[in-house]
DNA sequence: CCTTTATATCCGGATAAGCGGATTCGTCAA
DNA sequence: TTGACGAATCCGCTTATCCGGATATAAAGG
């Protein structure tokens, strides 16, 4: 039981399930979410301990960089949520700005790489 | 964003999961609740009060008695959610056992009322 | 080693949420 | 109108959560 609320405390921060709409769209390193999200590193960092505690992340590191994506898992309740929450939040205004602005910053990142 | 949080916040509580569970089973009084859960009748209460803020039960007077169901919705989101929630929750054990609770007390209620 | 860079964790303060006894409100019957 | 009862709300308290600057790790390069 706890370990259902502990599931869904996850889900209840504006910042969080911004980052998990954000990975729905692929996997992404901190620092891109925090220019993205346009937060302090240590919040950003926070949320995606928090997430990955929770189960509904994990990360991979390559180099100096920390690579987070959405978990796969068998468990049924957390699909079902993961799939519905996702495909509620592309819905949403503040959710669609983040795509937005994640499209124009990774352009300009490939630019700066292969400019 | 805030609605989706708030709506998820809502099943943040352990209480508040066992009550959804309990009207899983039907439509039950603020005194039905209190002899299942065991809790105060201000806590319990509270729970009902932001349950229905965040438009997942609704209330029904009937003489002193408030009556509590789970609200039927158009909104998808919030259907998933339940019906999602309400499964997975009837296989744990704490829900099971407030479902044991609950039986003994309806039989004894309607013997009380009856006998 | 020492630096640099990316990320994680710590810390102190602010805000929110939970608790349950006490009080108030609403309804009904006498 | 009064009393009794079920339920809602108030209140003071405790605990959890969030924030973001400061500090600590971890990897890579010189």
């Amino acid at each position: 039981m706890q370990q259902t609320t502990h599931l869904l405390k996850a889900l209840t921060d504006e910042t969080r399930l911004r980052i998990l709409a954000l990975l729905g769209q692929g996997e992404l390193c901190v620092c891109d979410l925090i220019a993205v999200l346009q937060l302090p590193q240590s919040t950003v960092s926070r949320h995606l301990a928090l997430l990955k505690n929770a189960g509904w992340v994990s990360d991979r590191r390559q180099g100096l960089w920390m690579y987070y994506h959405l978990k796969d898992t068998g468990m049924p309740l957390r699909m079902i949520l993961q799939q519905t929450l996702l495909a509620h939040l592309a819905g949403l205004p503040a959710t669609q700005k983040d795509g937005e602005r994640l499209g124009l910053y990774l352009k300009e990142k490939s630019r700066n790489a292969c400019g």
